[in-house]
Formats: C-alpha cells, sequence, structure tokens
DNA sequence: GCTAGTCGATCA
DNA sequence: GATCGACTAGCC
C-alpha cells in the first residue's frame, strides 16, 4: 500500500492522505471519499512509508487512511512542472492547491464520476404495485423515468412538487427502491459536425414558408458551419434532399475571420527593435516600454521565431482575444498552424484539443487570454505579456490570479525570458524596472510612418452650457475638428466610457427611481441606436429597457411613470445618448457604435471594426474598448468626451486608469501625411493626467509621489479582505470581528496595517451587503509571514462569506 | 463545499 | 423529556 496525498478542489487548507495499491503519478485525477460523500481529486504527491514512531503512546489508534476509490485516467491533467507553478499560486494567492488546479486545468480534461441514482428492481415493482405514495412515488417515477440522474437534477425537475427531495432520495435508498452509484462521465469527444453545402439548393424544392432551411442556406453561403450553429430540423431536411452534407471535423480552432485582409509582410526591424530583440537572451523579466506604433509586434515576432529555433515554445498572452484580432492574425500569419489560440469562447473539448497540441509539442506558439498562463507547456522559450498593465489579467473570482504575475513566475520556474509590453506600464512594472528587477527596453520611435498626434485639452468648465445647463458632450472644437476630418474624407473616433441612454431615470411627478432591487444602485436605460431623424423633427425618448449594469437584472422601460403617468426624466448619459447626438450633429455621415451591447454577438466585434476600417462606418462611438490597439487608416480625430468618470473614482489606480486610456487613444490618430488631432474634453484639465500625456517617466513620478505618500502599491502590497451576507447586521458585526481579530494578528508584523473596515464600493450587489478591509504590508517578507501565519483564521461565520483578494486591482 | 453530529429551542 | 432545526467543526 502506498500513501498518496490528493488535493480536492474544496476551500479546505491542508492536503489530504489516502491509501492505493500503487504509486500513481502526480496529475492524475481520483475519485476519494471525502467525509461522508466522494470527489474528485488530484494525486499531488507520494508520501514516504511511514515509519513506525518510536515511544508513540497509542500506536494501536494509528487509524488507518481511507483509500482512494476510483483512478479516473491513466493520464496526469498535469505536468510534475505545473505542479510546482501550482504550489507557487496556491501559497502565494492564499488558495487551496486543489482549487488553484480546478481553474487551471481545463474542465472535463478527463472523465469525472457523478453520484447518480439507478431504481433497482424492487423500486421498478413498488411502483408498478402502486406502493410508492406521495413525494416517495413522485421522486421514484423520476428515478425510474430518468435513470442515471443526479440529485440536483432531481431536485431542479422536482423543486415545485416535492419539499425535501434530498430528505426524499434518502428514503428512497434505505427502503431499497433506488440505490446510489458513481457513474464515471467519459472525456468529451473532440471531434464535432459541421454542415457544409454540396448541392444546389434550388434542388431542395424548398418553399418560401421554410424559414429555417433558408437562414440554414443563408448562413452556409460563405462556408461550412458548426452543426449546432445551425437549426438541426432544417439541417436534417436540407441533408436528405441531397444539398448540405454532414462531417465530422477534429474540434481544433484557428482564428480565421473572413473578409479581414492578410497581414501585410513584416517590415525589416529598425534599429530601436533589434537592440530590443538582441537584449532579450537570458531568463528573466524584461519590460517592453513603446509608444503605440512603436512596433512592439515585431519584436515579439522576431523574439518568438529566435525561440523557435532553439526548440522553445511560446506563450502569448494577451488582455482579451477578441480586441487583439490584429496581434493574433499576425501571430497565425507568421507561424500558420502551429499557433494554438486560447480565448474564453472556446468550449471545453476545443480548449482541451488546444491544450494536447501544446502538450504534445505541435502547438509550438499559444496566443491566449490569463488563462492560458496554464497550458502545459514542456519547453517553454518564452513568455510574452502584451499590453501588460490590463485590468483583465487579474481574474476576479475564484483563484484570484494576475496572469502577468504569474508569467514572471512561471518564466523563472521554465528559465525563459518573460517580456512584459505597454506603451503606459503598470506603475508595479514601472518600478520593478527601474529598481533594476527588470529589464527596461524602450522604443521611442515610431515604427511606422506617423506623426505624432497634436493633443488638446478642452475644459468643458469653459464651453458654453446647453439651454438646459448641462455641458455639452461634444465641445465646439471637436465639433469642428470632426467636420475637418470629414470634409478631408478622413474619419473619427470617439470615446465616451459609459454603456447605455442614461445612466439614471427618476420620476418628476412621484420621485419614483429606478434602482436595481438588489444592487441598490441605479439602472442603465438602453434603447439601442437611434432612428434617423427627420430634419427638424424633436426625439421623443422611446421605450427601451432598464439594465442593473452589475447583476444583469432587467425591466421594461416606458417613457411614462407606470405610478402617476408623468413622463420620466432622463439623466447622465452613455454611449448610446453620444451616437444619437452624433447622429443629430452630423447627418448623413455612417456612424458605429462598439461597446459591450454592440458586440455581445459572436463576430460583431470584428464586424463594427472591420466596418470602420473599410470606410462604412466614419465615425465610431464607444467605450474603451475602441482605445485598444486596433490600427485603423485615416483617423484624423481621436476624442476622450468624458474621461472624468474614472479620474473621479475612488480608487487609487484611477490615475493610472485615465492615464493608461486616453494615451491609448493618442495613438489612434493619425498616420502618414495626415497630423491627428486628438481632444480630451475634462472638467479638470489641471489633473496630472493631462500634463504627463504620452510621457510615462514625467507621469511616473507625479503618481509614484502620490502613492508613496498615501502608502499605496507599488511602494506597499494589499490584500482585501471582501466581507458579504445577505443579513446587513449579521455582515457588519462579522467585518468588524474580522477586524479586530486581524489588527490583534497583526502585532508583531511590523510595517502591517488593518485598515478598515469600510463599505466597498458597491454597497450592496446582487442583493449582498458588502464590507471590506484592507491589509497593507510595507515589507514583503514580513506581510507574507503574517498571511501566511493568520489567513486560515479568517472566516465569515453564518451566512457571511470571506474573500480574501491579493494585489486587488483596485480597492472599489 | 458538504454534512454529521452537536447544541439549544419548542412542544406534549 | 423527546423532537425538530440551526450551527459548526472537520473532512485524510
Amino acid at each position: 500500500m502506498v500513501r498518496l496525498q490528493v488535493a480536492v478542489p474544496l476551500p479546505v487548507h491542508g492536503s489530504y492522505s489516502y491509501q492505493f495499491e500503487r504509486s500513481l503519478e502526480p496529475g492524475i485525477p481520483v475519485v476519494v471519499p471525502f467525509g461522508s460523500r466522494s470527489i474528485n481529486g488530484w494525486v499531488v504527491g507520494v508520501e514516504p512509508p511511514q515509519e513506525p514512531v518510536a515511544g508513540s503512546l497509542f500506536p494501536e489508534q494509528q487509524i488507518e487512511l481511507k483509500a482512494i476509490e476510483r483512478v479516473l485516467g491513466e493520464e496526469p491533467d498535469f505536468e510534475p512542472e505545473q505542479l510546482r507553478f501550482f504550489r507557487w499560486i496556491s501559497e502565494y494567492y492564499l488558495s487551496p492547491l486543489g482549487e488553484v488546479i480546478a481553474t487551471a486545468v481545463p474542465a472535463s480534461s478527463s472523465a469525472r464520476t457523478r453520484h447518480v441514482y439507478v431504481p433497482t428492481d424492487a423500486g421498478i415493482d413498488a411502483l408498478a404495485l402502486e406502493q410508492a405514495e406521495g413525494p416517495l412515488g413522485t421522486v421514484l417515477r423520476e428515478v425510474v423515468a430518468h435513470p442515471r440522474c443526479t440529485r440536483s437534477a432531481v431536485q431542479r425537475r422536482l423543486v415545485m412538487e416535492v419539499e425535501d427531495v434530498p430528505g426524499v432520495i434518502q428514503g428512497l435508498v434505505q427502503k431499497g427502491w433506488i440505490t446510489g452509484e458513481d457513474f464515471v462521465v467519459e472525456a468529451v469527444k473532440d471531434q464535432e459536425a459541421w454542415v457544409r453545402l454540396v448541392g444546389d439548393p434550388a434542388l431542395a424544392g424548398l418553399t418560401a414558408r421554410a424559414v429555417k432551411a433558408h437562414a440554414v442556406l443563408a448562413a452556409l453561403a460563405d462556408g461550412p458551419k458548426k452543426a449546432a450553429e445551425l437549426d438541426s430540423e432544417a439541417v436534417r431536411r436540407l441533408e436528405k434532399s441531397g444539398v448540405v452534407a454532414r462531417e465530422l471535423r477534429a474540434k481544433d480552432f484557428l482564428w480565421e475571420e473572413a473578409g479581414t485582409p492578410p497581414p501585410p509582410p513584416p517590415p525589416p526591424l529598425n534599429a530601436e527593435q533589434v537592440f530590443a530583440v538582441e537584449a532579450v537572451r537570458d531568463p528573466g523579466a524584461y519590460l517592453l516600454h513603446g509608444v503605440t506604433g512603436a512596433g512592439k509586434t515585431e519584436v515579439y515576432l522576431e523574439l518568438a521565431r529566435r525561440a523557435q529555433l532553439k526548440e522553445g515554445q511560446v506563450l502569448v498572452l494577451v488582455p482579451e482575444i477578441a480586441l487583439t484580432p490584429q496581434l493574433t492574425r499576425r501571430f497565425t500569419a507568421r507561424f500558420g498552424r502551429g499557433v494554438a489560440v486560447l480565448h474564453s469562447g472556446l468550449t471545453g473539448a476545443e480548449r482541451r484539443q488546444q491544450w494536447r497540441r501544446i502538450r504534445s509539442g505541435e502547438a509550438t506558439v499559444a496566443v491566449g487570454a490569463r488563462s492560458a498562463i496554464f497550458a502545459p507547456f514542456h519547453h517553454l522559450g518564452l513568455i510574452v505579456v502584451d499590453e501588460e498593465h490590463d485590468d483583465s489579467f487579474k481574474q476576479e473570482d475564484g483563484v484570484r490570479y494576475n496572469a502577468r504575475d504569474l508569467a514572471v513566475v512561471r518564466g523563472k520556474m521554465a528559465g525563459c525570458p518573460v517580456v512584459l509590453g505597454s506603451a503606459t506600464p503598470s506603475l508595479e512594472t514601472w518600478e520593478n524596472a527601474k529598481a533594476g528587477r527588470y529589464t527596461l527596453l524602450s522604443l521611442r520611435n515610431r515604427a511606422t510612418a506617423r506623426a505624432v498626434p497634436n493633443i488638446q485639452v478642452v475644459d468643458l468648465r469653459k464651453e458654453p452650457k446647453l439651454p438646459d445647463g448641462t455641458v455639452p458632450l461634444i465641445s465646439a472644437p471637436v465639433k469642428a475638428a470632426i467636420d475637418d476630418a470629414l470634409a478631408a474624407g478622413g474619419k473619427a473616433i470617439l470615446l465616451y466610457n459609459r454603456r447605455g441612454y442614461a445612466t439614471f431615470v427618476e420620476c418628476p411627478g412621484c420621485g419614483q427611481a429606478y434602482d436595481c432591487p438588489s444592487c441598490g444602485i441605479a439602472m442603465v436605460l438602453h434603447q439601442g441606436s437611434p432612428e434617423r431623424r427627420e430634419e427638424g423633427a424633436e426625439r421623443k425618448l422611446r421605450k427601451g429597457r432598464l439594465d442593473c449594469h452589475y447583476c444583469g437584472f432587467h425591466r421594461p422601460f416606458q417613457p411614462d411613470c407606470p405610478k402617476c403617468s408623468t413622463p420620466l426624466n432622463v439623466l447622465g448619459k452613455g454611449t448610446e445618448r453620444v451616437e444619437e447626438l452624433v447622429v443629430d450633429t452630423f447627418p448623413g455621415v455612417p456612424t458605429g457604435r462598439m461597446d459591450a451591447d454592440t458586440t455581445s454577438e459572436r463576430g460583431a466585434h470584428a464586424r463594427i471594426l472591420d466596418a470602420f476600417r473599410d470606410g462604412a462606418f466614419r465615425l465610431l462611438i464607444g467605450t474603451q474598448i475602441v482605445a485598444k490597439g486596433h490600427d485603423f487608416p485615416d483617423v484624423h480625430v481621436a476624442a476622450v468626451l468624458g474621461v472624468d468618470h474614472i479620474l473621479g473614482m475612488p480608487d487609487f489606480r484611477s490615475s493610472e486608469r485615465s492615464f493608461s486610456l486616453v494615451t491609448q487613444l493618442c495613438g489612434r490618430a493619425g498616420r502618414g501625411s495626415v497630423v491627428g488631432r486628438v481632444f480630451l474634453q475634462t472638467a479638470h484639465p489641471e489633473h496630472p493626467v493631462f500634463h504627463c500625456l504620452g510621457d510615462m517617466q514625467k507621469f511616473s513620478e507625479y503618481e509614484e509621489h502620490f502613492r508613496r505618500v498615501l502608502g499605496y502599491p507599488p511602494f506597499t502590497r494589499l490584500v482585501l479582505l471582501r466581507v458579504e451576507g445577505e443579513d446587513r447586521a449579521g455582515t457588519i458585526a462579522a467585518v468588524d470581528a474580522l477586524a479586530r481579530q486581524a489588527r490583534l494578528q497583526a502585532k508583531g508584523f511590523p510595517g502591517v496595517d488593518v485598515l478598515g473596515p469600510a463599505p466597498a464600493m458597491l454597497p450592496r450587489l446582487v442583493g449582498r451587503w458588502r464590507y471590506q478591509i484592507v491589509l497593507r504590508g510595507r515589507h514583503v517578507k514580513t506581510f507574507r509571514d503574517y498571511l501566511a501565519a493568520h489567513h486560515p483564521s479568517w472566516k465569515g461565520g453564518k451566512g457571511v462569506r470571506v474573500i480574501v483578494d491579493v494585489d486587488p486591482r483596485g480597492l472599489s
């Protein structure tokens, strides 16, 4: 018998040992008894055979370990090298190892067990003889009808009819009418059905009424589609008439976009780029700091090529794959089928397929969002983190890791260079470079022929007010510049960082406000894009929908108050309102809007960008999405219509975020002979962000001073303890107690401060009250010691949960 | 996360 | 004094 350590994906600290007849490799998925049930876990170690403890008082009391119940596969879900990485994450992010593994390995990467119920012969007899009555009979009938159903499935179906489903199931098991068993769900197959046109659609003899069939044909006109995306009934009918055919394809995803032009051939590297490439030789972290257009991507590509020459695999992390189609395309164009693309839209099986390609070495380059940091590379030769300052590298639930920081750790473990690229590095990375922990590589010159844009800050306080007393969304200078751009055949980008039509709705008659019932914050009015207006016609408030942007709750919106019929007041503006204004101000100019509402559909994002690139839209309005690394020709004007709400956020990173957003947008304007014009509308033109544009050195000096004085990162480390509960008083009591406890525990750890408790910035979210405590450490080592010693004791108590967020993205 | 075993509150 | 239900420690 061998003693094996098993990690289980539960919020339990410490490791658990089991015995088994033979040794198992780390990474093997297993089922183990845990408490009174069986759960999945992974082998994470083998214990040396136990020496009998000399002098033990009660050797006979040494209880025998429970045994591993089942081995779920002979292939480990991860490699020993990854396990070392997982252990590091577990320790740093104060999360149980099993939860880290569950976060890191793709779901259904191996077989899973499910506890299911099947009827016994006695149970079937009982049902036939009508011996089972009441809830017992209802549940028994359900189990007979759906053998191998899980308890939760029964619960879901019978929730209205039977009160205590688990209790009844237990009763049925006791009577011997049903029995529970562990059912192994095999790993998903890696093939899927595709449908393609094989015959003339006219042969199908479709009538005009066959709407679904016509829709399928229309969808197939521009190439084969996955069967899952089409109406199965219509496909079956078309298949019979020989117009379409099904085929099985390996689930294999390459980034392909219809209609996008192939990227231009790589320009020769300039001197700075060559210098940067040559500098990245030894393992370690590098900051590639380069303005937009400085050609960071070419540096990545060349480094990737060189890593490959040395048989090294390359990992490229990007903030969100949909937002960086160009970078992804450059890599797929350069490295072809050797590229694995990992993005959040992959199904479990697709992701698994990509992982297998990476593990086998077939894929030599992987481009992916944050979770790609966990991919099973064997010979990492290079990690690139593009736009390293981006918030989306931080996972915001479960194990709250930051993929950018993990990249540095993984690179160190793999002994390969890690290149962090950004035009506006995070202060943390900047400080690391200044301190010499990261090697700073600067690209100061624009690689592409593009003049530095002309930036103008528009003081909104000095702009003439509208008749209703509000500040105009588009100031006079911005309007004039857009007119010029349009006249010269150019385009313009307008950034407004709020979605929807109006951010606040209230009734002037009865005072009714429209807040989300579970979050307590104002719901946002959405109306969709505006209709083109008849010349001179008044715009009237249309029907729409009120949305809570935090929990997704929504309700229909009528222009008149349902209580007192007074026309409602809508206040605060969003991108839809900007779009309406633009449509009215520049009549006849094709206009597009890009925000989370218009890009939710798959491919919509690329569609809007392509339309703007091709000139089908000449004005593009959007949230911060429009600032991210797209490269469009003929953009004469880029304007930030409102950045003040980011700047005004009560968060220590608000300046940094604003700086980064505004600097990124500056990179969007101008190209070739046209000098781009950038406008920044603000009511705070004196804010340092506006005086440091494009000058990271200057901005960092200002911002570092502020961070140092107030004790914020990068000069301290933070851990956020978020305390949430449905009962307000109970939650407050819990957070108070926790703060007191943490403060007491901080004695003897110099430089550790416990700040708060305070209400979270969204004090109520999805029906939970939220409070927070900020733990701050001035010395890393002492802080880590403090956290390690005390974090297991930070628990919420009844109905209150505590979330531990190491290196939080912000404090809001 | 789950739940068995514990404890206190409620009823004959 | 027995039965029910909320609470919490411990799961190997």
